[in-house]
Formats: C-alpha cells, sequence, structure tokens
DNA sequence: TGATCTTTTGTACGATAGTACAAATCACAT
DNA sequence: ATGTGATTTGTACTATCGTACAAAAGATCA
C-alpha cells in the first residue's frame, strides 16, 4: 500500500519544476526581472537552461507563474483574516485586526507555499518598481478586489473619514510595506542597531501601530481644495 | 558685453551632455536601470551611442553623475526647510512643518533641477528596488544624513516616543512616499476617480496628515517584546 | 587661414541574452 | 526487456548588450 511516487510528482531530481520556480522567485525577488537571466535562475535550481524552455515556454511564463502559484492562496488567506477581523466587536480593535489581515499575509515567510509569504510580496514589489508588464497586467486583475475589500472594511469602521481619504491611507500602507521587505538593513542601519529591520514580528508591530494611526487621523480638509495649493513650490 | 557661450556651455546641439542625463534620468527612472540600454538613452536624447561613452565612460558612470546632479541640491534644500521648521513654536505645526520639509523635496516637479525632484525620487525608489549597487553607496553616503537629521527632529519634537519607532515610521514614511512617486495611477484606479494620484499637491497633504498622525501614535510597548511573537504564524 | 582641441559619428568587437531543437536519459506500463 | 512518453541535456542561432576606437565635424584662437 506504500504507494511509489509517479513520474509526475517526483522526477530525476526531486521536482525540478519547483526549484526553478524557487530559484527564479527568489532572484528576481532580490535582483529584479531584467537583471536575472535563464541561466542564472537554471544555474540556481541546478538545472538546464533547456529545461526552464522546457516547462515555463518564456521568461514571462516563468514569472506568470510564480504569480499563479501565490495569488489564490494568498488572497484567500486575506479574505479569511479580514472575515474574522469583521467580525471584531470593539471598533478599535476591529481596525487593528483589519489591518493585520492585510498586512500579516505578506509578511509570513517564504517556506510556507499557501500564505503569501516575504518573498513573494518583495517579489511584487521589485516588479511594480521596475514597471514590469505581465506583473502590471495580473496585480490589478488579482489584487484590487482584495484592496477594495480591505478599503470597505476600513471604511466601515471609520465611516466618518471620506473614502478617498483611505484610499490614500491604504497606498501608503502597501508602500510602507514594500519598502520594508526591499530594504530592511536601512532600519537597522539608521536605528545603529537598536531595531532589527529584518525581524517580521517587530516590523509587523510597528507597521500595524503606525498605520491604525494613520487611518484615525482626521479627514483632510476638502471643502477648500484650493487651499492646498501654496505649500507645494511648483509642478 | 554680450559674451557669445563657449563651446563648453553650448555644443553643436544645445548642450548634448545635459539632453543624455535628463534622458537617462527619465528611462531609468520609468523603467529601471537593467531594462534600457545605452541606445535607448541616446536615441531619447538624439545622440549617438557613443556620445554616452565619451561623456560618462560607462553606463555605470551615468548613472552615478544623475546622483551627483540632484543629491547635493536636493539635501540643502531639505535642511533648509528642516532649519526653518525646527524655529516653529507650537509642538504640533512643527512637526507638521518637519515632515513637510522631508517630503515637499521630493515631490517637486521635474523640471526644477535644484530642488530634488519628483523625477529622482522616483529614481532613487526604483534604483533601491532593483538592489542596485552604484546607487546604494551612494544612498548611505549621502541621505544618511539627512534621515538622521530628519529622524532628531522627529524625535525632539516627541520626546516620549523611543527612538527606534521614530525609525521605523520614517522608514515607513520613505516607503510611502517612494509607492506613491511609482505606482500614482493605483490611487486613482482605486478610488475610482476620486483621487488623482498623479497630483503632487493632494499627494503631499495626504500624506503629511497620515505621517504626523503615525508618528503621534503611542510608543510600543517593549518591555515585553516577547508577547508580540502570537500574532505572526510562521517565519 | 590653419592648427589644435573638443565633441560627435560610425562601426566593430566580444560577451551575453532569450529561445529553439535534436539527442540523450529517465520512469514506467506492458 | 522493451517500447513509450515525459523530462533533461547540450548546443546553436540570432539579437542585443556595453564599450572601444578611429575618423569626421565643429569650435577656438594664433
Amino acid at each position: 500500500m506504500v504507494r511509489k511516487p509517479t513520474s509526475n510528482e517526483t522526477a530525476r531530481k526531486p521536482n525540478m519544476r519547483e526549484a526553478i520556480l524557487a530559484a527564479a522567485e527568489e532572484l528576481f525577488a532580490t535582483n529584479g526581472f531584467n537583471a536575472v537571466s535563464v541561466r542564472d535562475i537554471a544555474h540556481a535550481a541546478g538545472a538546464n537552461p533547456g529545461s526552464v524552455t522546457y516547462h515555463f515556454k518564456t521568461k514571462d511564463g516563468l514569472l506568470l507563474e510564480i504569480y499563479r502559484r501565490h495569488c489564490g492562496p494568498m488572497n484567500l488567506r486575506r479574505s479569511e483574516l479580514l472575515a474574522a477581523a469583521r467580525r471584531v466587536r470593539d471598533l478599535q480593535d476591529r481596525l487593528e485586526a483589519i489591518v493585520r489581515a492585510y498586512v500579516v499575509p505578506a509578511f509570513t515567510s517564504g517556506s510556507d507555499l499557501a500564505g503569501g509569504g516575504a518573498r513573494f510580496t518583495r517579489l511584487r514589489a521589485v516588479m511594480s518598481a521596475e514597471g514590469n508588464e505581465v506583473a502590471r497586467k495580473i496585480i490589478a486583475q488579482t489584487f484590487d478586489d482584495t484592496s477594495h475589500a480591505f478599503i470597505d472594511a476600513v471604511h466601515e469602521s471609520l465611516p466618518h473619514i471620506p473614502r478617498t481619504d483611505i484610499v490614500w491611507r491604504s497606498h501608503f500602507l502597501l508602500g510602507a510595506l514594500y519598502y520594508s521587505l526591499v530594504t530592511p538593513e536601512r532600519v537597522s542601519r539608521l536605528s545603529r542597531g537598536e531595531a532589527d529591520g529584518s525581524d517580521a514580528a517587530g516590523a509587523i508591530e510597528q507597521l500595524v501601530q503606525a498605520t491604525v494611526a494613520a487611518f484615525q487621523a482626521p479627514a483632510l480638509d476638502q471643502a477648500a481644495p484650493a487651499r492646498r495649493r501654496p505649500a507645494v513650490s511648483k509642478t
């Protein structure tokens, strides 16, 4: 009854396709898309360049598959956590739980396949900065639903804040999130060793605390939008 | 007395060196370093590829010169604004002025050479995401002083907040700032057209307001750092 | 004008990129 | 054991990359 694994599950090397995906994810996330060659990926995965073509056809196809791998599970986890957060009674606690539902899946370590993961979040950050076309399409398709759900949930907790302000603040949240994963050593450097930018738990707590406060800030005065002008010199 | 300009100031094409710098800045900022070829830059500047080699020796040298152009004036402007902000009497107003001193120079339009500028800030964001080595060195050398001055100023306005928290929150500020310049259209999309992500003045007001609130958030409980753990599943 | 220096052009070289494809190799059912 | 389909390897093709360099063109001043 100890069924031997079929060749579809384990090839010569134990699942070379998976090794290529993992290597590509790591390399893309740290160096960007264009700086990494197919040969680099193959080498890091202990595979032959031809294998990459065989499994994913093109380099774009490889990136596409990385997104496909993660998007589903990550959004699932987020919506579960968001649903749970919505049920929190206390309004202050609920807002914090909502923010946490957004942040935590993005930070969980790279080893768990079905939770998002820091490596994949960092990959998204880098692709967004590079203006990668393949990524841009998937992101808009896959993540806008999640973002809207998040914004709606925050808006429910803070009905007196205009939706526009909440959009901006959640945009800032994502930017801070991305940057924390892209350049964690900067935190260590600027704090002169007092804080560790690579400590996910610490980063999450700091980010959640700061974001909750930002969301709770008074609404921007939108009655006189012309009043905003003088602050910025030119544009 | 109408001195004719010497050849150092205006070449055949009116200052081709400047045109190359501008084209490179624009292309690097929107596509990343590796995705842009020297030939792309030359073409965009109406120049010959050889001219780029002549003026800047290497592609890295070109990037280096872009940084050299901007870092000095940008930090000067920031420290001027910061000095002025420090003199604000009211503590709440002072904090806001300090944040504004940090944010405004980063957002000013690309046409002004000596103020930093949105294009250059966006360039820095993209280089940081790509992990560009040339940029990383300059950044650490040039911007850490400014960052420390900023952190110190904020810390003076909020003496009861531990420095570590302020470092984290100013790190989030920079991430939000970068992301707002990298993906402004996301704000327009998520707000369903109600907000314009490309409107610098609006972005500044939103960012300043949110950041001031984040800085003013209560300090993280650091007496029991072990208590933080259970929130994040794995790492 | 002619000599000299600066800048631009045109072209070429070696390295590396993404990808295609035939041959070799493997797992497995018969 | 052998045939079959899936995978891996090795290699090669074409395109493009950064950069070098000689020749052309322009500017400057005796």
